[in-house]
DNA sequence: AGCACGCCGACT
DNA sequence: GTCGGCGTGCTC
């Protein structure tokens, strides 16, 4: 033992690999490092980036002979503090290597040296300043509310469509500027479209960064800078602009807090709203989470009294709310059965003579279709039947052409050609595209104009923009999409907004399926009539489903209370935590051997240790619903618990030791899972 | 993730 | 004979 050992202790660095940290010993030069250095160190026989995280003692298990960090990075800055911890906790949540969660901080390149200029092409920069709207009494209110705490705190801001959410994200960040802070603004990547960029950047000219995935690395790199450099005060981006780490920050608001896309369902498989909140906590600011559909978890917490609850009521032009017709889809089939209209078999005779009516006085109408993915139910179109796996409470997906199976058990059942619940009706598969309405409403109504707006016809940011215009400025009668055009978008004379099959959500195989519909059809209902009182038409199978009983009635506390106790019962989230375990193999046999050894040792370890015995329960393995993807055969094996902690520590426990898995199969687990693929 | 090492098939 | 296919394994 020498003296220099005691002074000149090791040190413990997230390096650029899936790794957890490794122990280098102080650079040759002699410096001192600090927690968010950036560094070089050798690994293997490149160099690669890493971060220090502390000084440690020599690892004492192994005789590794340690190699020396080469020395700090001048090329990145240091990551702060609040961010470190923040980093720490991420890697350590959602079982993702160290290093690889730190590496997302930086940008893709390295910073230009000669600044030819500020400006980019990712921003329009406005020499002029938007003066702030007055506030009506309701904003002010919640801004009072918001700001009274600069410390940690989390607001659920509860708006209907058009109450004003937006400006006092506004006037919040307008605040949090005049304290020389900076801001962060969330929005689901389908949301960052021009319209909101302008909205910001007329009211804060040259001080707006942008990262989405949309921009060159080129472009990401230098919006990076301009935010860490503290140029730029407020930077709005997806999810992945949580990552940027913001000097100085003093508030987060993240809009649409209830949108599955904040959830990363591949790496790092992190939800962007929770990320952010412990983010908020670990700089310790107040974090704005916006929606008029919160999110159950949200909604819970809210209730709970974790967030603060904020609802706005009134919307702002005194708008009034569209009125809802449902037409049950039953009786259409019914009635056709002896006597056919003529119609195509999804256009009612009700909705047909909306869109008559919409034509004639020159408004315009759009026609919904949440056709998702790839898994298939079979629905009877007499009766509405569907078949449910009797364990999990879930409709059962169409497997080839004669299977029904349950993604969550073990359940088959044969498919029958006619329906086993009224004996009268064959079971015909659910799904219907975008294309058939197109060509089925220009058979119709050969003279009007129809725009199409799906992930067939619209694949750039470009086109959607087109489609947007062309709609604002009237070039088109009728606009026929998917959900990609249901939100925020806002179109003075559309007056008509017919749901042509709302059941197809329903039967996603997913615990979340009736709240995603519930939002679903709510947001595409408030399309309609953003002028005078518009109409929607929801089309459906299953008009007792509750996701259209309460958006008809438009009473979203209704349904969370109702599905809150749905979840209760089945200790789904959020009232029960669940984690999903993907086992991946390119054999078959091996995924399914690996996924039940996987479950012996859940099993086993649930025995072992009493705090894992009660509150806990192993699901699995079941096929997953894309059973095979890209050559690999996956199963699934669910783990649902009443706390989060425990989940986690069990999670570790499990993934801790994985000498037992063969080579060629991967296990991965998903905390919080959103996708059920 | 890289980048080695390693062990089998078709090329100058 | 070697060039190179990508399976397997390690990195303080």
């Amino acid at each position: 033992m020498n003296l220099d050992e005691a002074t000149n202790r090791p040190y413990l660095i997230a390096v650029d690999a899936p790794l957890g940290a490794l122990t280098y010993l102080p650079p040759e030069s002699g410096m001192i490092l600090k927690r968010g250095q950036a560094v070089k160190v050798p690994l293997g026989r490149r160099s690669v980036n890493g971060v220090v995280l502390k000084n440690t003692d020599r690892p004492a298990d192994v005789e590794i002979k340690l190699k020396p960090v080469i020395g700090p990075d001048e090329e990145r800055p240091a990551i702060p503090q609040g961010y470190m911890d923040w980093l720490e906790w991420m890697a350590q949540y959602y079982l993702h290597p160290l290093g690889l969660v730190v590496e997302t901080v930086f940008p893709p390149l390295s910073r230009k040296t000669k600044r030819k200029s500020t400006k980019s092409a990712a921003v329009k920069d406005y020499t002029e300043r938007a003066g702030p709207p007055t506030l009506t009494f309701e904003q002010m209110a919640v801004l009072k509310s918001i700001t009274e705490k600069p410390e940690f705190s989390v607001h659920l801001l509860h708006g209907v469509t058009g109450s004003g959410k937006t400006e006092v994200y506004l006037s919040l960040l307008e605040k949090v500027l005049a304290e020389g802070k900076q801001g962060l603004v969330l929005v689901p990547e389908i949301s960052l479209t021009p319209q909101l960029l302008d909205r910001f950047s007329r009211r804060f000219p040259g001080m707006i960064a942008v990262l989405h995935s949309h921009l060159t690395p080129r472009e990401k790199t230098n919006q990076w800078w301009s935010v860490v450099s503290g140029e730029r005060r407020i930077l709005i981006g997806a999810r992945s602009a949580l990552f940027c780490p913001v000097p100085n920050l003093g508030v987060i608001v993240l809009d649409e807090e209830h949108e599955p896309s904040y959830k990363q369902d591949e790496q790092l498989k992190y939800h962007a709203r929770d990320a952010a909140i412990v983010l908020a906590r670990t700089l310790n600011i107040p974090i704005v989470l916006g929606s008029a559909t919160p999110s159950l978890e949200s909604w819970n917490n809210a209730l709970t009294g974790r967030y603060h609850l904020h609802t706005m009521k009134s919307r702002v032009l005194d708008r009034e709310m569209p009125s809802i017709e449902v037409v049950d889809l039953r009786e259409v089939t019914k009635e056709r059965k002896d006597t056919p209209s003529g119609l195509p078999f999804w256009l009612s005779d009700q909705l047909y003579a909306e869109l008559q009516h919409v034509f004639e006085k020159k408004e315009q109408a759009a026609l919904f279709l949440n056709r998702r993915g790839v898994a298939q139910t079979a629905q009877c179109h007499g009766c509405g039947y569907t078949a449910e796996c009797p364990n999990c409470s879930v409709t059962l997906t169409v497997h080839g052409r004669t299977h029904l199976v349950c993604h969550f058990c073990e359940f088959t059942d044969q498919l029958t050609e006619m329906c086993p619940s009224c004996k009268e009706f064959p079971m015909q598969p659910l799904g219907l595209g975008t294309e058939r309405i197109e060509q089925d409403m220009l058979g119709l109504f050969p003279a009007i104009r129809i725009a199409r707006a799906d992930r067939d016809e619209v694949q750039s940011r470009e086109q959607l923009e087109k489609v947007i215009e062309d709609v604002e400025q009237h070039n088109v009668d009728l606009l026929i999409g998917t959900q990609m055009i249901a939100k925020g978008l806002d179109f003075q004379k559309l007056n008509l907004v017919g749901l042509v099959l709302a059941d197809v959500g329903f039967h996603w195989p997913d615990f979340r399926a009736s709240e995603r519909s519930f939002q679903l059809l709510t947001q595409m209902s408030g399309r309609s009539g953003r002028q005078s009182a518009g109409r929607v038409v929801i089309q459906t199978y299953n008009p007792e489903h509750i996701s259209i009983q309460y958006t008809v009635k438009g009473d979203f506390r209704g349904f969370a209370e109702f599905e809150l106790q749905e979840r209760a019962d089945l200790l789904y989230p959020p009232i029960w935590r669940m984690a999903m375990f993907r086992i991946q193999s390119a054999s078959a046999d091996v995924g399914k051997q690996t996924a039940d050894r996987l479950v012996q040792r859940s099993k086993a370890m649930q025995k072992q240790f009493e705090a894992y015995s009660q509150n806990m329960m192993i699901l699995g393995p079941a096929p997953a619903p894309l059973f095979k993807l890209r050559n690999k055969y996956r199963y699934h094996v669910m783990v649902k618990c009443d706390s989060a902690q425990k989940l986690n520590h069990f999670c570790r426990q499990l993934l801790g030791d994985e000498s037992w898995v063969p080579s060629g199969t991967k296990v991965q687990v998903d905390i919080d899972p959103f996708a059920m693929l």
